[in-house]
DNA sequence: TATAATTTTGAAATAAAATTTCTTAAATTA
DNA sequence: TAATTTAAGAAATTTTATTTCAAAATTATA
């Protein structure tokens, strides 16, 4: 819905109170309404096989100061102009243009975002950054994707000084999960909750007394039930050719939450670590 | 959501590369955007007490080819804009209310995504795409939290059995440019665009003869301007509190995209792979 | 720290574009 | 058919954009 003044629908029906002259300036501008803002006066006299004066008075007659304010108004209107189907979830098709791509992903993306939003339930968000708070340390579990969602968690939480660790195969997740005591916090990242190793390493911790926090798709699954807090994610069901690209921003946008709430809440002693990082980094910067 | 090209974002993201005078003249359409289509370039250079010239050059160094181009830039993304303010960037503040934290970590993370692909350069990724199908591999080149999207890189299009590799610390990202040649394809993601050890992969990788693709975030840097196909990112510059967070995200999301290109392309041939791949996965869920 | 080289910048010159004025042509009407 | 009005373009003028060039500022180098 272009809720501006949209100057072409102007123009056409205008088009038949114009003079003969500006009656073809109005129709050459109908039909090359892309090209028009980057045509000088002169151009579009020429393309319109009318004359410079011509064009500027059909200007006038439109109710513009100039020529300017007309290209101005053009552009805009363009610029309005609608880009079909937003906000829902949409596949990518086999050979689809690749414009569509772009805007399907990128939507998807956001998408799971906004529905992670929607999901996500505060009161154990609240009660992960609690436990994180007081954790004498952090491991991640994740496999596949999801173990490059832990990779990202480990690099966060480093930055504030934080024991973590991320274990991304099957066998060092057992080992570790071993190690794990009360006092130390699990988090467990599985898009489906399903994983083999994953609930294998979940029931080792449990046993072992640590606390475990799950991230995985809003939905009944193993992890979803045997974890001590769950942190919900949601994201399209699209077919297998999209790869598992909305959850793993969706479950990143998680990490990011318990991160800025543990950042936040104790922020007089982290600060000073983020300070440290941040310079540290910029020193691997050339000029 | 503005879906189209948004100038205003450009120039943000820019402003920090520009010269100072062209500074100015940035910081002055940012402050009276809606004035500026209506402003000559003499107007302007007074407005931001510049001269005519600088404002030209100001324009040219956002890539438009003159004054005019600008314009009938800005006044397109004039018309296109809908209901700001609730979509501005809001940083965390230390003690925020968790609930405020975790809007704000979503609708940063969401702007993100809209925000690059209002800068991404359709044609670049045309290009990228086209390079990529026809390249014999695939080496991804990213340190700290690009590393983690070079590793999601990877992950992907093995999937479509993609010779592909991602590198994630300056040794290996030397040895590895060294061997790469003509028909490989480097990738390399990098936010601030001026990593010492990325810079230097690049300056051996085009010696070599490979083609050069970057992911680096809008701005003028060393990355930007000597790779072969530039792919930009948008993001707020939050504070450092927040670390990396929406730059993470847009750049996985133009994997995606890179991704989604490659394999919507291909289509014919890599359905096989991704229907083994899923079921070899799906096998190592319980039940 | 002085000097050379490079980059940035604005003033002036030039070119291009937009606008106004004026004249002629065409249409309308008495 | 002649007088009047309207429409249109050519030419002149004004404004605007662009290029060129030299000074100033910055950066690198000795």
């Amino acid at each position: 819905m272009a809720i501006n003044d949209n100057i072409l629908i102007k123009i056409r029906d205008m088009k038949d109170s114009l003079t003969p002259v500006e009656k073809l300036v109005a129709e050459c501008i109908l039909e090359n309404t892309d090209d028009i803002p980057h045509l000088s006066i002169k151009n579009l006299a020429q393309l319109s096989k009318t004359s410079d004066a011509s064009v500027l008075r059909f200007c006038k007659t439109l109710g513009y100061s100039g020529y300017r304010s007309f290209i101005v108004s053009i552009s805009a209107s363009l610029g309005s102009r609608d880009d079909e189907q937003k906000d829902q979830y949409t596949d990518i098709q086999p050979g689809d243009d690749l414009s569509i791509i772009i805007s399907n992903i990128s939507l998807n993306n956001m998408k799971s975002i906004e529905d992670t939003l929607s999901v996500i339930n505060r009161n154990e968000v609240a009660r992960a950054v609690k436990v994180l708070r007081s954790s004498s340390r952090i491991v991640f579990f994740g496999i596949g994707a999801s173990g490059i969602v832990c990779k990202d968690g480990e690099q966060k939480f480093s930055r504030i000084n934080k024991m973590c660790h991320a274990y991304t195969d099957g066998h060092s997740q057992l080992t570790a999960a071993t190690l794990l005591g009360k006092g130390d916090v699990a988090i467990f990242v599985s898009n489906s909750g399903d994983t083999v190793e994953i609930i294998e390493a979940l029931e080792v911790v449990k046993k072992n007394g640590a606390t475990s926090i799950a991230i995985t798709k809003y939905n009944k699954s193993e992890l979803a039930d045997k974890s001590d807090i769950l942190l919900s994610i949601s994201t399209p069901e699209l077919t297998f050719r999209s790869g598992a690209m909305g959850s793993r921003i969706a479950m990143l946008t998680v990490i990011d939450i318990l991160f800025a709430g543990v950042a936040s809440a104790e922020y007089q002693n982290v600060k000073k670590y983020l300070t440290k990082t941040h310079n540290i980094l910029a020193s691997k910067h050339r000029k």
